[in-house]
RNA sequence: GGCGCGUUCGUCUAGUCGGUUAGGACACAGCCCUCUCAAGGCUGGCGCACGGGUUCGAAUCCCGUACGCGCUACCA
């Protein structure tokens, strides 16, 4: 085998989802060509122009773009060996179905171009699954493959391997469903006088079934991810991990750690079930240890949408510093932020009526309020200090007077330590909350 | 039906040269911590598909069976 430079490519048709299958597939071309120094190429395979739309497209290449899987090559892009729709390189088939054609490897068949089989025993050698042959002398168990239709569109097997031949595909890394078709891709290879790309079948991605997963199960568009509040870097490390392991117990690991990590004999053969909890852990770990710039970056977009807006950056950071630890998906940062940047938050009507209605919260945010008023020093340590000074002088338990706070204060019965919110809220915005809890404990 | 691939806790996996109390993680249960919810810590239950071989010894090698998935298109 020569030694040739690694160029992988990522070859979707534009269906209106990219499927999680082919995201991993996406990744997974990316981190060999970054691995090796080499070249990903996108090319888009829309050469079925009936669902062949601008939208199904843009739908792939936001897809890519938002896990991070920049490619080198395609649309957008450009390089030497465009163009990367299939739809614009009609030319080129026409020229490799004459060269086919010339060597008496084709036939007509009702108005469609076959390509006759030679009929003998094929080994593919494939990076992943090893060395598997396959017998094609059987016209009846393999026919011949059928290259153009009657209306002169082309069928995928050709223009597929046309295209990785004149775009010097040296590894072409995907799904296990195309293994049984590549004997035939082997074959054209030949015909064409080309000599074949190193193929790398990986095993798809499943239900936590065994099923198919279609469009409509659960985490199967990647678009949902973004749309979730999903970090990309923790859907990459996911991803990494179905069909790949780094060995050694590692659950979390950056995507550069996978690339120096990664070898396609390394890739499992086994078809891999899709865990949407373990993604989610995955990315309530990243959240967690992520630092504020980066988390901001990715939160910023959240509060915008909801209509939220801060003063400062300063005070905004306070506020995510606290909040971070509870998210575990941005989509529900809103929420938890809103009583820091407005008095029109919600209150939680279970919380309300838990912790304010028909308790003693009244007097006691009386007693907490006048403690507060007079507090010299307005942090989370003095107003912990104080808040257990009052509860004590009232006889009762911290978290008896912490709960009708919390909720006074922020709505909900659950959040961030209360004197951290407390703090960031302010002596006047705290007492006049206390006041409305006051008021809404009495009201019943 | 034919051909191909596969089978370690519910799920993702470690286990690659046969000898391990079969390890980790998610999820689940319990406990600790605690102002809530998380996070974190600890503990627990849960697995080599089945049957034959080979061997002193098999999750690991061989054969068979079952099951799953893929291909078998003028889909990609």
């Amino acid at each position: 085998m020569s030694e040739r430079p690694v160029r992988t490519r990522f070859a979707p048709s534009p269906t209106g989802l990219l499927h999680v299958g082919g995201a991993r597939t996406a990744l997974f071309n990316w981190i060999y060509a970054r691995k090796k120094a080499g070249t990903f190429v996108l090319r888009i395979e829309d050469t079925d122009h009936t669902r062949n739309t601008e939208e199904a497209k843009q739908v792939i290449l936001d897809g890519l773009h938002w896990l991070g899987l920049d490619w080198d090559e395609g649309p957008q892009k450009g390089g030497n060996y465009g163009p990367y729709y299939q739809s614009e390189r009609g030319a080129i088939y026409e020229e490799y179905l004459a060269r086919l054609e010339k060597a008496g490897h084709l036939y007509e068949d009702n108005g469609a171009i076959r390509f006759r089989s030679p009929r003998e025993k094929v080994i593919v050698d494939d990076e992943i699954c090893g060395k598997i042959e396959f017998d094609l002398t059987n016209p009846g168990t393999h026919p011949d493959l059928t290259l153009r239709r009657p209306d002169g569109s082309w069928i995928f097997h050709f223009v597929s391997v046309v295209d990785d031949i004149e775009m010097k595909i040296s590894h072409v890394i995907r799904g296990e469903d195309h293994l049984s078709n590549t004997p035939k891709h082997v074959e054209l290879y030949k015909a064409l006088g080309a000599e074949p790309p190193r193929f790398a079948h990986m095993p798809l991605i499943l239900n936590r079934d065994g099923s198919k997963m279609s469009k409509r199960d659960e985490g199967a568009a990647l678009g949902t991810y973004p749309e979730a509040g999903y970090a990309p870097e923790a859907v990459r490390n996911y991803l990494s991990l179905l069909g790949w392991s780094p060995k050694e117990n590692r659950e979390i690991i950056s995507t550069e750690e996978v690339v120096a990590l990664f070898e396609l004999d390394q890739v499992n053969r086994r078809n891999a079930a899709f865990d949407l909890d373990k993604c989610f852990w995955i990315n309530g770990q990243y959240l967690l240890s992520m630092d504020l710039a980066r988390y901001a970056e990715l939160a910023i977009p959240f509060l915008q949408k909801a209509g939220i807006t801060w003063p400062t950056w300063e005070a905004l950071e306070k506020v995510l510093t606290i909040i971070k630890p509870k998210v575990k998906l941005l989509k529900d940062l809103p929420e938890w932020v809103a009583c820091f940047f407005t008095e029109e938050f919600p209150y939680d009507e279970a919380a309300v009526a838990k912790s304010l209605v028909g308790t003693h919260a009244a007097e006691r945010l009386q007693a907490l309020s006048e403690a507060y008023a007079t507090l010299p020093t307005w942090d989370a340590v003095s107003l912990e200090a104080s808040l257990k000074e009052t509860t004590a002088k009232l006889g009762i338990k911290t978290g008896e007077m912490v709960h009708p706070a919390r909720v006074a204060v922020s709505g909900r019965g659950i959040g961030p330590g209360l004197y951290e919110m407390i703090e960031i809220l302010g002596k006047d915005r705290t007492l006049a909350r206390f006041a409305k809890g006051i008021e809404k404990a009495q009201a019943a």
